[in-house]
DNA sequence: TGAAAGAGCAACTAGCTGGTTGCACTTTCT
DNA sequence: AGAAAGTGCAACCAGCTAGTTGCTCTTTCA
């Protein structure tokens, strides 16, 4: 089985398709919307937007696609609410990164000092 | 001045630049080698790179744009090195909105328990 | 001095993104 | 039953993105 082989480049993947998510005014705005932590219909999340109800509808089907955000079908609205894990996994990503440099810098002046 | 007035949505299109620089493979691979802390150059960043030296440098503008990345030209090379002030930004960003979240989810919780 | 290494600039391309509009379908409400 | 609200799907479009190649310029070094 390659599953180790390719766990690291799909680790890779996910995070960047997660911070792609996110590297949209629009669609952190939706984010903001949805720490409320009150499921949201489309409608209520475009009102207000000087967008369409569609254009809406696309981003959110980016930020479901990253697995962040999930929708149910309550009558005729679908409702969107906010599905935290990969956000916290991509928070400790960026965590990992500063430490990774904090220690390298560190460990470059001791360097120096010897 | 509108400066106050401007600040909140200057705030978010910054952000959504440094989330959309971290929303590609390659460049997250340039930032993992440039953790270790050694400033390097285009030529060394697109060694085992598979891809041509320019579409190299186009990934590090997108970065220096974003603010993360910083080089410095030296001799007939320029080095790149990581500038981490942005990504802690974004970091605490993320932890905020986990935060937010959380909080949310248990004034609901404890709202239904009233 | 002259070749090689490192980089910059410009032009070009295919494919993705963010947006729109039009139409059809289901659910709700009077 | 019939209008209105909320969605979904498909087609279409302009602009951006990620990549390439070709050429030029500077720096290094034998």
């Amino acid at each position: 089985m390659s599953n180790e082989r390719r766990s690291r480049s799909d680790a890779l993947k996910t995070r960047a398709s997660v911070f792609a998510a996110l590297g949209d005014e629009t669609r952190l705005s939706v984010l903001t919307k949805l720490c409320s932590g009150v499921p949201q219909s489309i409608s209520r999340l475009t009102a207000g937007t000087n967008l369409s109800r569609q254009a809406v509808t696309k981003h959110l089907r980016v930020l479901a696609n990253a697995g962040m955000v999930r929708s149910v079908r309550v009558g005729r609205e679908s409702l969107f609410e906010l599905e935290p894990q990969p956000i916290e996994e991509v928070r400790d990503y960026l965590d990992q990164v500063s430490k990774q440099w904090d220690d390298a810098l560190a460990r470059l002046k001791s360097h120096v000092e010897e």
